[in-house]
Parts: structure tokens; C-alpha cells; sequence
DNA sequence: AGGCAATCTTGCCTTTCAGGCAAGGTTGTG
DNA sequence: CACAACCTTGCCTGAAAGGCAAGATTGCCT
């Protein structure tokens, strides 16, 4: 068994016991970190104690994750992976600039509200904190392939060959980590849609190159 | 001492015996790392290692890196923030896309060769190497904050107050990094320089969001 | 049911990393 | 020359990282 993904990314017609059992072990340790990193800090908790909270084996902790940043963005990492689903579920007859803004406003709202509290929680911590920094790269990194590959799929273009799918979701994605930079220092608050938005628009506009 | 930049990163004008030494140890460290990941692989190499070939004592390392890849990739970090200098240097008269493109190129051209063989080899290493890949998609955000300040002051908007900076920014880097993948694994070798050119190209074409 | 193979969990172990702390040497300065 | 600032180094402790094999669980087939 290695780490670093989910146990069963395609949603099978049937996970099984042992693949829920999997899953249901991966997100009890991602969570227990996001717990306790948010109660303690991060520097205060060891492996241990997630494992603990988690009450499984501290050597079966690394059976799912390499690090304790690993654990606790596997959540956002999770749900990176699947902004490309967003954006082959936009409407065909909807021009790819469009779709693109759409699919990435869709996975910034979820089902209703802005962000689940464990996300929220997630992304302050990320944030805050410089260790996880690299971790959070990573799953823009992700965004970015999943994103160009979806964006190949629907454009008829192959990634492998063609650098524009790599180079739009590229700049999408950075335009829109930009936005939610400064919806994260905003202050008084202000809603994220409305930023990404924006950004997107002047990312339009800076075709200037 | 903290870790993670040169002791003195502005050019004083005097850096004195005890600056320049400091500079002579890092660069021995890192040099050091390059190599011997170089020679063995990364995963062969213990900070230990390391530190035996530059000739400075185990602790000592942590004075100045926080971990083998900090170190190993720490030749390009440097190099990454100076991106921001190379827009400036730009004639003001070019036309920012222009500027961009051009600052891009020379940053990405060096003096002569392609690349030092030293970077050649860290590249290599970088692209080889997944575990590698945290460190670097750091410095691709140095590169961005680097550049965003630059196109900041050139442009006369403050990076805090507009985002457009950042996102153009984002842009490019994106679509360099893009066009550095294409260039890694052309099979045969292509040349870098025109990839970039055609990755910046497609990035304006690209305006349709 | 029963058995077999795949695979997960766990404990044990060794190596390496990480960083606080204080002693001792070097450098910069009045 | 003396003093302050700062680096290097050794020592030490806690945590991380991961190989390995025994035991348990699960999936599948007869």
C-alpha cells in the first residue's frame, strides 16, 4: 500500500467493506489532523496524537500519508482532483471561457454555503501556516492537471502534444489562487464569487500577454 | 541565523569577511548536495553526506537549510528572484508584453549556454525527482511574487491593492513552467528558448479567459 | 462452508531529521 | 585593545521515516 491518494479515486459501482473501510480510516486520520492542528497548531501535534484521535496503529498512519501536511489537506487535495468533473459538467453549448468561469466559481461554493467549516478551517491553516505551504502547491499543481485535462478532453486537444490546455488551466488556476489570497486578508470579510470573478475578467483582459 | 535566503540578499556594497564567508558556506552546501544527489540519487544522500563534503559540521547545515532540498534547490532559488530585476531592466519604452516576454527569455537564457551545466544537472534532478517537486513549485512562487512586484512598479499598481499584477504574473510563470515541462521531455531535444516563446504566445491567444 | 490469495494493520527496529541549548572561536567596531 | 555581535560546533532529546514480518480481514472461488 502506498500513500498520497485515495484508496479508490473512480467511484466503483461497489466500494466493497474494505475499500470503505479504507476510506472511512483515511478521512477519520485527515480529520483527526485538521482537529487537532486547529485546536493545538500544527507544531503541537505529532503523528501520534492524530493516530491516537483516530485510534488506529501510529505505523498505520503511514500507510495513508508521508507527512502530517499530507494528512491534513487530503481533504482539499480530494476535492482539487475534481474541478476537471466540474468543468466537462458545463453545458457543451457554453463557450469554453465561460465554462471555465462557471466550473470554477461551482467548485468555490460547494453544495450552499461558501465553505464547510472544515474546510474553512483547512484553508486558515494553510494559510497561516508556512509549513504547509508546499503541500498546498501541490494541490494547486493537481488543479492545474486535472483542470487541463478536462479542458483537453472538451476542446478535442491532447495535453500530451499540445501545450494550450496545460498553459489555460495554468493560468486559470493562478489567477484564481490570487483571488483567494486576498479573499483571505480581505478585511472587513468579503464573499469569494464576486473576487475569482474579477480575477478571471482581468485575466481576460490581460491578454496583454 | 534563520534558513531559506542568502545571508545578505541586497548587494552591499562592502559585504565584509564574515558575509562573504557565510556566502562561501552556502554555496559549498548546496553545491554539495547537487552533486552527490547528482552522483547517487536523492535518496542515497543524508544531510551528513553533505555536510562531510563541504566540510562543515552536521549542525551547521540546519543554519542554513531547512532539508537536502532546500539545499539542493537553492541555486535556483536564488536565480528565481532575480526574475523580477530582468523585467525591470527592460527598456521602459518596450510595451509590457514585449518587456515580459523579453525578461522571460533572458531570464531563462543566462549569459550564453542554455543553462550552466550546474542547473542542468539540478533540473534534471528537480523533474526526476517527485520529492523535489514541493521545493520547486516553491520557488515558482517566488518567481511569481518576484515578477508581480516588478510588473507592479513598472506598471505603477500596487500588488496589495490590485490584483492584476499577481494574476499576469501567474500567467506567465504558468505558461513558462509549461513550456520548461515541453522542453524537459522532447524526445529528441528541442530548444528552450522558442518553447518558451510559443508557450507566451499561446498564453495571449489565450485571452479567451 | 471452506480454503486460498490478496492486502491491511500492527509492532518492532534502525536510521535520519529537527531543533534547543551552551561553549568556544571569529569578525566588526568604538 | 576590549567588547559586542554573531557563527560554528557538539551534545542531547523528541519526532519522523520507512523496511520487515506476523497476524487479522476481506474478496473470491470452489
Amino acid at each position: 500500500m502506498t500513500h498520497g491518494s485515495p484508496p479508490d479515486p473512480d467511484g466503483g459501482p461497489l466500494p466493497g467493506r474494505r475499500e470503505r473501510k479504507k476510506l472511512a480510516t483515511r478521512h477519520a486520520l485527515s480529520a483527526a489532523a485538521l482537529q487537532l492542528a486547529t485546536e493545538r497548531g500544527l507544531e503541537n501535534v505529532t503523528i501520534e496524537d492524530i493516530t491516537a484521535r483516530a485510534d488506529v496503529a501510529l505505523r498505520t498512519f503511514r500507510n495513508y500519508f508521508a507527512s502530517k501536511d499530507e494528512a491534513i489537506c487530503a481533504i482539499a487535495a480530494d476535492r482539487a482532483r475534481q474541478i476537471g468533473t466540474a468543468l466537462l459538467e458545463r453545458p457543451a453549448s457554453e463557450p469554453l471561457p465561460e465554462a471555465l468561469l462557471n466550473a470554477v466559481l461551482q467548485h468555490y461554493q460547494g453544495t450552499g454555503q461558501p465553505f464547510g467549516q472544515e474546510s474553512m478551517a483547512a484553508i486558515r491553516l494553510i494559510a497561516g501556516s508556512p509549513a504547509i505551504r508546499g503541500e498546498y502547491l501541490k494541490i494547486n499543481a493537481e488543479m492545474q492537471d486535472a483542470l487541463a485535462a478536462a479542458i483537453g478532453e472538451r476542446t478535442g486537444t491532447d495535453p500530451g502534444t499540445d501545450m494550450y490546455p496545460q498553459i489555460l488551466a495554468g493560468a486559470v488556476i493562478a489567477a484564481t489562487q490570487v483571488a483567494i489570497r486576498r479573499w483571505f486578508r480581505a478585511d472587513p470579510p468579503e464573499p469569494l464569487l464576486p473576487i475569482i470573478e474579477l480575477a478571471l475578467h482581468q485575466l481576460t483582459s490581460a491578454s496583454a500577454e
